[in-house]
DNA sequence: CATGAATGAGCTTTCATTCAT
DNA sequence: GATGAATGAAAGCTCATTCAT
């Protein structure tokens, strides 16, 4: 995150401030674009849900674009943080016991910050290609953590999986869907029932009999 | 569709031409929305990618609302389109010959139309809870589609499913996302791969044994 | 009113047909014009108003400024017929009566024809000064006919005033203002009243003792 | 005046400065509305004869009609502080001399803001409910003004008036009628000449003899 | 450091007018 | 003679961005 920071204009040479100043601007407007989009999100809007005058906010920013390269940021490293979380939390679990933790902590998260995810979806096509590279990076990250775990799984001849490619592709867009969809699931789900279902149906699938 | 049409004003009495315009328009507008989203898309984009100026342009729709709501429409119209197909195409044949047609036809389906997929994904959220009740709706009822066919196959007995919602959900969901998430998906897949795969994964999981 | 017609540009060479439609088109207008104003009363309309559609309006029309033009000498018209009319009628009678006779005929002219009245102060603002002349040109003939009858009364030694102008002048305003204020006026006068208490107001201060 | 202002948008947090700007703008609207009509008024025109940029005239206007109705509330505020200063200046003299006055004050003030009577009566057709009621009011209050006058000199005697309501209607309109026939009287009269001949008038109508 | 006044391009929409059919 | 499709300038309004204080 800091490295990114580091292209963002800014007029002020005090570190500490910039960084203080952004992390106003950035949940001020993470709110306000989950909430209403990007494009009915003015700076006016921004300026003041973060509790600064224009003209100070572009102390700290140099384009209403850095914003959303900023929130996006933000977004991601919330992402970042649940891989770590996810990975340290499986370290020591076998794989069977790893897949179902990894799958709750997994579905929770996209039950929990939905808006983020749905912002993310959203937002992507008017991205620059500059600012896609790291979301797909991301997801490329969270795809490799199940990866890792079926892998493990079927190293130790708990699973047999055709194609783990697929399988972990499945777990991650239907952690997304949950997020997406949400509409639709709360139909016939609740979360925990959910989680619960959706593992049962994993496991039944790659469980060697 | 052409109940909608209706509704939308236009200045000209001669029913083939606004027709005729009203598709350069929806067309020209799809295209672009899907690939900008609608904020990003002016009337004059949308006036000059369908070959008309922005006056002519008014006279066959009311205002920039209309033309979402008409794009949505195109939208939603292919989606039914593709539900009466599959519906047809599956009639005949026995349960586990029409799921494996069925996918087929609903992958490739997204594989052409991922622009039409992308655009309500990510617009749904601007959308008037109006617009957003028939998109939930073409949703239910492709996701029925694949209710029917899970159905029929646990009664004679070829399949048998724990959760058929969910499975439903899967198939759905898989097909969105080969849209969604094809920057990801290609690099693994091609579309073929990607649906031999994918059957072959869901009968897996539902095929008794 | 057929001079003036002369230079407004036709496509038309049938003469009779060119009235025609002008008739159409300025009776529709009027309506139109008085009822909501010149600027919010657009050319669509008044084409659809007069039955007729746009293109065939320009075959009768030059411009839109051509059909005010023809409007406010329709207004103008009218106001010809009553100055020629009030001045028939008091040919034959003695001052007093013809005063009297010419207010009551011009106080019920405003009354009924408001709109008209309306409608040349409001626009006169509006108006090139070659639509200008000719409507201050009729306010002093109708200023003309009361000058006419005070001069013939205070020659035959019944009226005896000292500003001539100044009593006509206020006879024509107070008839203006009949329709400029009628909902000031009406809070305390019906017309008959009105007519009435006016009408000896002027004779006792003209009158000789 | 001070009311209203605050119910208008701007985006400036400086009162000072918000007045100044809103002063120019309605000074500058008023003109122009005055000269040409609101309608064929635009915000551009205001903008560039207020000296302002468009952006930045709507840092302290809301919307078009906002500068109407300032314009507005400019112009009756002017009527206002005319009756009241028409009110202390007759208070302590006998009725002859208090209607000499009050005529005097009254047509000056039309001659010096003619261009504010025109504006009302031009747009009165073109206000909303909520902006006419004032106007009526002032202008009964203007009325009040002469009617006052009038009763307190029928009760000392000075006066004999049949229809104190006709004659204080006829005084308040032929001021009015100073400013908005300005191109006719002018013909005839200067301002003084007007003033003295129409108090010569009204007196010998009213005065006991 | 912080303020917010000012800019001006751009948005959606309307409408008088022309001209090919 | 009649039609109406097409044009494009101009309307009211918004908003990212700059810069003097």
């Amino acid at each position: 995150m800091k490295a990114e920071l580091s292209t963002v204009r800014t007029f002020s040479p005090n570190n500490g401030l910039v960084e203080e100043r952004r992390r106003q601007i950035i949940q001020a407007a993470f709110r306000l674009i989950a909430a209403r989009g990007i494009q009915k999100t003015s700076i006016r809007e921004i300026a003041s849900a973060s509790e600064m005058t224009i003209g100070n906010l572009y102390h700290y920013i140099g384009t209403r674009e850095d914003i959303i390269f900023l929130a996006i940021n933000y977004g991601l490293y919330q992402v970042r943080k649940l891989i770590k979380e996810i990975n340290d939390l499986c370290e020591t679990l076998e794989p069977r016991e790893a897949l179902k933790a990894a799958i709750d902590r997994y579905m929770r998260y996209h039950h929990a910050n939905w808006e983020g995810t749905v912002f993310l979806y959203k937002e992507m096509g008017s991205f620059s290609p500059s600012l896609r590279l790291p979301v797909i990076e991301v997801n490329s990250h969270m795809h490799d953590v199940f990866i890792r775990i079926l892998k493990k799984g079927c190293k130790t001849g708990v699973f047999a999986v055709t194609d783990i490619d697929l399988v972990a592709s499945t777990i991650v867009s239907m952690g997304d869907m949950w997020a997406l969809k949400r509409w639709q699931f709360k139909k016939n789900y609740t979360l925990d029932r959910y989680i619960d279902s959706f593992t049962e149906m994993i496991l039944a699938l790659i469980s060697c009999t």
